[in-house]
DNA sequence: CTGGCCCTTGAGGTCAGACCACAGTATACA
DNA sequence: TGTATACTGTGGTCTGACCTCAAGGGCCAG
């Protein structure tokens, strides 16, 4: 549609850019010379995409938050295409390693400062779960963008709230913060330290053990697979 | 949006499923009680996550092909967000070397038959660099099926084609074909022999090896270019 | 002077009905 | 028998009216 690429050309020749609002729907249709109806297409459009945010009532934006690929799309395409919640996971182990060994090798003065940050933020929160999270998810953000790959990042950003929906569905709260946050703090040392192959194991071995809290794990192709997972009570649900 | 979620319903509870058709708008705006433009804005939401294929003419279906997240997205949101070539290829190697070494852990009869047959078809379109480039992309794509994940291979096809769509305007191919169907056929054998490891490194000199070809390294020792100079606060842009 | 209420304004959201464009198929004509 | 044309079904666009929401400003009471 003309409206997309006319958009698409907008935001290359960075005539538009993140934050930036664009005209009212009358207006900006009037000199496209085209209907609003077909203007309102292309932004629908782009705002499934995730490229643009439309707020009822106020305006139509281009994105600026950290990158993300249309939101509910993983979800909609789990139910069809049988996504399940062990591949998540299994992609976010693989991604989010790697993004801790590159974050190792670039992170910057200021993502050790923020991380650094967060990890006594959590050990503050420790009391309360619900702060907690904030921090950690704050946390794995700024390793993603320590890694100074945004596409990695945007991936990563994707799959973790699809995961944080479809979890937030059942059980809540966790127990045994304290470790976790022990685990977010070799993390950061790792990583302040500049190796990348332990912050690559420390974050995997983090990320299982996230993973087998919540019983997400992959079934085993000999076994019937559970149908209804297994939980292990009283584990920690940690937040990874 | 209502349209939405009544899809999503229909899809999570299998009434829809991948390939099926839709009734026309008319009908399925007059069945659901809403006005066919509001229903439009729906499909057209869906199906620019990908979710949906609108064929003029002809009616509009669930997709059924590989999944993958919204096609144009990823160019757009480079564009947006400064996202560089070097970045998908970065992103590329690690999901591909890691879903080969799943793919010489869990690959079926099927898929090695699969990848013999196009590694086959490779030497034999040696000489026709177009006939060689569709059957390297099956290939890949095939390793992506046996890796059981399909996350993976949705993220991958659409970095994947991406980045042949940005190849696709400058040159054209230069590479040696006999070297890369060489490397393809060391990467079948590992895969059929069930060496992770091997498959893993394989699959990365593979790729490394396309990405220096293209003179696409990421770009060494300079500080990173400055982040996006912000410029005059949230105004309207019009269109010329 | 101050504070809360309400109205105006401007933005996106929806609606209805007509007409256009494309694809595939049936049909009529040479 | 074959080709060209017309028909039918489906998505694509247009017009213009009305609804809903958010924000700001002005008016009135305290």
């Amino acid at each position: 549609m003309q409206v997309v690429n006319h958009i698409r050309a907008l935001i290359e020749n960075g005539t538009l850019q993140p934050g930036d609002k664009i005209p009212p729907e009358r207006e900006f249709a009037r000199s496209l010379k085209i209907s609003r109806a077909s203007l309102r297409t292309g932004i629908g459009y782009l705002a499934a995409m995730g490229v643009m945010k439309i707020r009822h009532g106020v305006g139509t934006f281009v994105a600026d938050g950290p990158p993300e690929f249309g939101k509910g799309s993983l979800s909609l395409m789990g139910a069809l295409h049988g996504f399940q919640t062990w591949q998540m996971f299994e992609t976010r182990i693989i991604l989010e390693s790697h993004v801790a060994a590159l974050a190792a090798e670039r992170g910057k003065e200021q993502h050790h400062a923020a991380l650094s940050e967060e990890v006594a933020e959590m050990f503050a929160a420790i009391e309360s779960p619900t702060d907690y999270l904030i921090h950690d998810l704050t946390f794995h953000r700024v390793i993603a963008q320590a890694s100074a790959n945004p596409i990695l990042a945007a991936i990563i950003e994707t799959i973790t709230s699809a995961l944080y929906d479809s979890r937030r569905k059942t059980v809540e709260q966790s127990i045994d913060l304290r470790e976790s946050a022990e685990m977010h703090r070799e993390l950061y040392r790792a990583i302040r330290a500049r190796k990348p192959q332990e912050a690559h194991n420390l974050m995997e071995q983090h990320l299982r053990m996230a993973q087998t809290a919540q019983g997400m794990e992959r079934p085993t192709g000999r076994k019937a697979a559970p149908a209804a997972p297994r939980k292990k009570p009283g584990r920690a649900v940690h937040a990874a």
